[in-house]
DNA sequence: TCTGCGCCATAACACTTGTTATTTTACCGT
DNA sequence: ACGGTAAAATAACAAGTGTTATGGCGCAGA
């Protein structure tokens, strides 16, 4: 009846993907996607209703991307704080473009941005998860949960975001000993 | 002799730093400039040798708008950590584009981008100073200085990142007296 | 007043962007 | 084998970018 896809919506998306690990969203273009996956820039136009539909299914696998890497990052400090720490200072680190797009970048649609609230709410079905750790701290008769909460996602963001612009040099023992310090003195 | 200059270099810089701090540096182009200004793109190139020469003024004017704002910032708080970080948070609130340019942009030049370092070195010129603080904190058998501005920096920093993206929605007495309580427990 | 130099505006060039029209191409059902 | 049909490639459009060539025009010196 026809010619049969050869370029399918998978293709297309991983390629989007992998550029904006690499290059940063900024650099997706209908062109430069369609070079690196080997086609012309029709294809890209027959799944995706325009570019802006494509730049929303790669925020969406950014997010899935990195829930997969929080929940794959080994637990070798002492306090699911900490671990929360480590995982998403690497994260900055290793995947600057992807915590841009995600943590950093005012976006368009109301409900889209990864925040503090959201984050919580994630954690929250978490197990021997950061939630849990501050509540338990409140029954032990320490901060409310939510500024504890609040004060840990300030120090978290706070270093990640240094190690974005290649202002954070510590370790990571020293980030390990640094977040479980501030996670005592700060509950 | 020849015919009188009516467009200054004054007057183009101050209208692309303008742009710049209400609709951030990503919209300073040559033909905007120029419309802002009321003139044509002409007069830019003859006081700039191209739009990069350009942008680094605007970048020079927007460290010096920063170093204004912070020495002209009220001092409310009961200590310069407090102080730094109630001009900082707000500074990314009220100016969110300059911060961005300032404080989370990785600049092309070595030297140019604005960090934890160069801060620590401008606050130590400054009177009843920051840096002071946390000397006398150590001497007083607290933390190491460095250690203490890090761990200050990071907070700060953190909670001025969050403000950038509308994630931060504490007043300024909450934040005062989150920064006092941090910085008490910190050292 | 005139002349010439240099400022400024207009227009153009080369390039990149998203998007779309047109044409080619390959496949499946007949 | 052959047509029709959908996919893909090519090419084009309109808009926007930095930058540059061209030409008018106003002001200082003669």
């Amino acid at each position: 009846m026809a010619r049969k896809e050869s370029i399918t919506i998978q293709m297309i998306l991983d390629t989007a993907f992998e550029m904006t690990r690499e290059e940063g969203f900024i650099n997706v273009t209908a062109r430069k996607v369609a070079a690196k996956a080997g086609c012309s820039t029709q294809p890209i136009f027959r799944v995706y209703k325009n570019m802006e539909e494509l730049w929303e299914a790669v925020y969406g696998r950014a997010i899935a991307y990195f829930q997969d890497y929080y929940s794959l990052y080994p637990r070798t400090g002492q306090t699911p704080f900490s671990n929360l720490g480590m995982a998403y200072i690497a994260f900055a680190r290793e995947e600057s473009h992807l915590f841009e797009l995600l943590f950093l970048s005012q976006s368009a649609g109301e409900g889209a941005h990864v925040n503090r609230k959201s984050m919580y709410e994630v954690l929250n079905g978490e197990e021997g998860n950061v939630v849990r750790e501050v509540t338990a701290a409140r029954e032990a008769g320490c901060t409310d949960p939510g500024d504890l909460f609040t004060k840990i996602w300030i120090f978290i963001h706070g270093a990640a975001c240094m190690s974005l612009t290649g202002d954070y040099d510590l370790s990571d023992q020293e980030t390990r000993k640094l977040l479980e310090d501030f996670y005592m003195k700060a509950r």
